[in-house]
DNA sequence: GAACGCAATAGTGTCGACACTTTCTTGACT
DNA sequence: AGTCAAGAAAGTGTCGACACTATTGCGTTC
């Protein structure tokens, strides 16, 4: 949905110290992709209210490449603004997540519909080969690895469709629930079975089986999102355990605000 | 999608000659309803760049409100960002038009099985009320009315699948076509069965009949988006009328840059 | 006369400062 | 002790200025 490249954010510390105080033409950039994985990692908690100016200052920059970063998170759901009061760190609870994933079920079911009916034989096989590429060592991967093969493979779907308004709103969802979905495989409940399901999916794939594809597809979403239920409560759990139950109130109150 | 109150832009020459300073903390938002305001009214044309100091002349207020508004309308997708080199007017080409038309198609229908399946009869009933409420001098309103009331109808549905994730989706989606449609709705070839289609779509609900429902959907989205792409390609020729066709050229080269 | 480079201009990106609003603190009053 | 209000502190919203980058126009060279 953003019109930017995307560019994953894995440099942390870019200043604190840095005398040097180099003009480099994309602080918003930076400090969007580094709140983004605050916001990821749960050193922004939900519910929490935001201080530009801490914030500013620990990335050493001034508070208006922050508000721009501020601003596009709130387009994309990750924080909220009132008025005068400030961004504060969206919550997102159990039920806010049940509805995204709904969504994003939503879009991947007609993603793939539509690829069955316009794409070519050509751009299936790139779909095999795809999953073929990286269905060996698969599950061996660090987690990391294993999202951003995932992500892509469904992306890839989505591409296929034709339709880049579908593209641009399932990278808005996976950007949002890419923590959760994290949190999910590295829990012990990690179903290792999406193997089989990928590979269902491509065969659906080229048998152009609209309807299999789609059952896969809501099945498996499905089976995800009760996983990672459980996965969510724990982490929460983690995450509030060292203050005590007044932050959990609190946040309560605020919920969705 | 975005997270504040949105109140329609209707006020129009907010500043211009006033020369009372007022610091009145919504500068921002009066920026966004206003510019996306002309780009709904082609004042700002597709494909042209975006001159913030100009802007934010005209407007009376200092460029960081304009870009704050600026960068909302970019997530939107309404405008986009080139590094460095500002603000750009998306043109929205017949093919992307029919892509958004797609997604709405796809949301829409989701949203009338959902509610369907989850809504209670009273809930229903809302449904028939609201439109039992406007149907009599519906099709003899101005457009911006008949528009309004339409898209409630539909956002109505959207609220009551019971997922809040449709219902910012559906709205974002409107916000982008919107002035399509009241282009559309102006248009001589503008089709006044819309009152058997809005009442048919509520039968189907009160029947639960969600396949029925998604169909006259599907048919109904369907029939507008040809309608509407005669429409806009009256419209576009209207706007660059006056200019020659270098305009053009320029506007096919940065398309979706 | 066309291509190239260079200076001048226009425009974006970021900053620090200040006005205004909300929130917290303190102390008087009941 | 509890409540409320006034003032202090903290924080957001907006501004004008300046640094840096892209673009335009001009003169030079081939």
């Amino acid at each position: 949905m953003t019109e930017r490249v995307e560019g994953d954010a894995d440099s942390d510390q870019p200043a604190m110290n840095e005398a040097e105080t180099r003009r480099s033409a994309d602080s918003s950039e930076r400090a969007y992709l580094t709140i983004r994985k605050h916001l990821v990692e749960f050193t922004l908690k939900p519910g929490e209210r935001i201080n530009e100016v801490q914030l500013s200052r620990s990335l050493g920059v001034s508070r208006t490449p922050i508000r721009e970063a501020l601003n596009r998170l709130a387009s994309e759901g990750f924080v909220s603004l009132t008025p005068n009061r400030g961004f504060f760190v969206r919550s997102l609870s159990t039920e806010g997540l049940l509805d995204l994933y709904e969504l994003r079920s939503i879009i991947e079911c007609a993603a793939f519909k539509l690829m069955c009916e316009r794409a070519e034989d050509r751009e299936i096989d790139r779909l095999r080969k795809y999953w073929e590429a990286i269905v060996d060592g698969y599950r061996d991967q660090p987690a990391d690895i294993i999202l951003a093969e995932d992500e892509g493979f469904h992306l890839l779907i989505a591409e296929l469709s034709g339709n880049p308004e579908l593209v641009a709103q399932l990278a808005s969802i996976n950007a949002r629930i890419r923590f959760i979905r994290r949190i999910q495989i590295e829990h012990p409940s990690h179903d290792k079975g999406q193997v089989t399901f990928h590979s269902g999916i491509v065969a659906a794939a080229v048998k152009r089986d609209a309807e299999e594809g789609m059952k896969l597809l809501r099945e498996h979403i499905e089976m995800t999102v009760s996983a990672t239920q459980q996965a969510l409560k724990d982490a929460l759990l983690k995450v509030f355990a060292p203050d005590n139950a007044a932050d959990l109130k609190r946040r309560r109150k605020v919920r969705d605000a």
